[in-house]
DNA sequence: GCAAATTATATTGTGTATAATTAAATTGAG
DNA sequence: CTCAATTTAATTATACACAATATAATTTGC
């Protein structure tokens, strides 16, 4: 009864763990089908938002480094989806830009959200709900506006 | 106006990623005490409670794959904290069971929720709320009692 | 009772993740 | 001004994840 605490189905990390990975697994197919992962997605939301953004500012956005957003920055840049210089000003910064290919992966990208809305079993209070909860355990390390 | 679907403030599966991992990395400092990563250590969490399990329950229980479970479960019996052999009733199974110093772990484990419980900024109440939400995503494939 | 289908695990290849280190550029205290 | 501290990316090493394939053992239909 004293180990009660170290019960997976006592733990709040773990279905959280495990809804991850399954939800971008549930966006596998739709991601094929315009050619990137659900990583490669989401760095390709915040490019279609800012058109340029360095690493750093990305990564903030991510909550991901460097380790893991220079390899996929550079599979980007090889699919002529993006662009890779060093700022003139600080040529520490390594600037990321979009390009026209780019942009227009924009338009088959609009369809994935509702297709993806169509797999979740969530009334929209309830996706609200968690929305707002998930954000508040996220907020301490906040920085993309 | 139209592409505000795409926005990365409009997904529901952001934050869950993001804050899944934030969540693992929280745990980093507690778990590298006892010499787990994060993955070992819900994977003991399922020793501590079975004792003996396959490799197919295993990964029902934590919805990983053998292609995450076989490299990992060869890891703790490397540390001496589980044994892997064969069924013989169907040698199709490799039974996992855990050792006597798998069981002695789980004392030092024992304070590692707790010490995460005081990293989250969430109510008891808002902390059954995001559970029920995230177990209302899962259940479609539980299997896992 | 035996070939075909099914089941369970292992292997391989690709793609993240993160910590730690390195290297280069800028900033700022004296 | 100048050099040490700081900042930013890239690199390296380790550890997952997962799809696809391979291998081996068991069931099952006939």
């Amino acid at each position: 009864m004293e180990y009660d605490v170290l019960k997976l189905s006592n733990q709040l990390c773990f279905p959280l763990y495990a809804c991850s990975r399954e939800i971008v697994k549930k966006y596998k197919p739709f991601l094929d089908e315009i050619g990137l992962t659900y990583t490669q997605y989401i760095a390709m939301m915040v490019m279609w938002e800012k058109k340029t953004v360095n690493v750093k500012t990305l990564g903030e956005c991510l909550y991901l480094d460097s380790g893991t957003l220079t390899p996929l920055l550079k599979k980007l840049e090889a699919a002529g989806l993006v662009t890779r210089e060093r700022s003139e000003k600080d040529e520490r910064n390594l600037v990321i830009g979009i390009t026209e290919k780019g942009e227009s992966l924009k338009e088959p990208a609009k369809t994935v959200p509702e297709k993806m809305a169509s797999c979740m079993n969530l009334s929209m209070e309830e996706v609200s709900t968690l929305y707002s909860l998930l954000y508040k355990i996220l907020k301490a390390d906040e920085v993309c506006e």
